[in-house]
DNA sequence: GTCAGTGCAAATAATTTGCAGTCTT
DNA sequence: AAGACTGCAAATTATTTGCACTGAC
């Protein structure tokens, strides 16, 4: 058995280019233009599994991208979002965090270095999802995640010992926070 | 079948009653202040079931509680939180959420007005939480969320229909957003 | 050519922090 | 008393917006 080995937070690149022509076709059908910015935006998030802020993407993007600003991050952001070509990620910090993998997945999410992590849903979804009938409640998505501590962030830390960091964001706000904590 | 009014978003006085007891015993027996502030805090999120957020809950006690100040709401939150008396919730907006419901339950979020209630949890939750093997990721909480239309929001709405808000916290950046959107 | 999309800088929103004073234990 | 907790104002962080300009269609 062969491993195959992608970089860290990496989608393999066979999905990420099927995903962004799909997104090229769905733009240009909903006469949404396809600049550079846009194409940059969606293609790192694709590439990308580990949930980036538009901060992170826009560090990452910046050398490759002259002249990117974060005001068009957030605003190409904005658009993914309502066209449904993202989804936006509840955080427990205050950043927002973005997700290309549109289909049903659960998250794992790090209370100390505020990691999220995809990972397969080991749990059935009911479907169609359940009303929540007295409150007359329509359920659309159904979000799991599990929260607790990950692998860089549980090993026993003595001298030496580092503290994992999500790779392409780093810590901001509540991770920092979560960190002081421990 | 009598069936017992409470007041929207509010917990019945009686297990709030017991929730706040709890809570100043706990304060005390760890060394932390009893404060009327801390108090205040603490039984106004036993009280609300709509899950408030800092600035909710400032305004709701800023008539009782003369002299209270914002910073020291979030401050009593980050301690409450830290503690383990409450919960901060995910949200899909950059605002932070509270609940001091820490029985496990599941959240009905609504992407429109983005009002958080609670529901009881319809699914078997896997005890013990499971560990994701590979990337040795330790489940602590087990968070799900049903994503879609509130009751309010999803009403038929020709002339004259009105829009839920959450009663307690008036719609912030993200749900406004997405009334906008509508 | 048209206008959606962009860059820049300034505005707003959400949260945190420094410091001097106050109140619980 | 001691120092944890608070109020106030100022600082930071996250995100949005106004406006003139540019490039995709």
């Amino acid at each position: 058995m062969r491993i195959i080995k992608t970089k860290r937070g990496a989608r393999p690149s066979r999905e990420v280019r099927d995903w962004c022509s799909r997104f090229e076709e769905g733009c240009r059908s909903r006469g949404l233009r396809v600049t550079a910015q846009r194409r940059a935006v969606y293609q790192c998030l694709a590439e990308d599994t580990t949930h980036p802020t538009a901060e992170a993407i826009y560090s990452a993007l910046r050398p490759k991208v002259t002249g990117l600003s974060l005001a068009t991050v957030y605003r190409i952001l904005e658009s993914l979002e309502q066209e449904g070509f993202v989804r936006r990620v509840r955080t427990v910090d205050g950043a927002g965090r973005f997700d290309a993998n549109l289909s049903l997945h659960q998250h794992l999410v790090c209370r100390r270095c505020g990691s999220i992590t995809d990972s397969p849903l080991d749990l059935p979804v009911p479907q169609p999802l359940p009303r929540a009938a007295a409150s007359g409640f329509v359920a659309e998505i159904f979000d799991l995640s599990l929260i607790g501590i990950c692998a860089g962030c549980g090993r026993p830390r003595g001298r030496g010992a580092r503290r994992t960091q999500p790779s392409s964001s780093p810590p901001r706000r509540a991770a920092r926070e979560f960190q002081r904590r421990s």
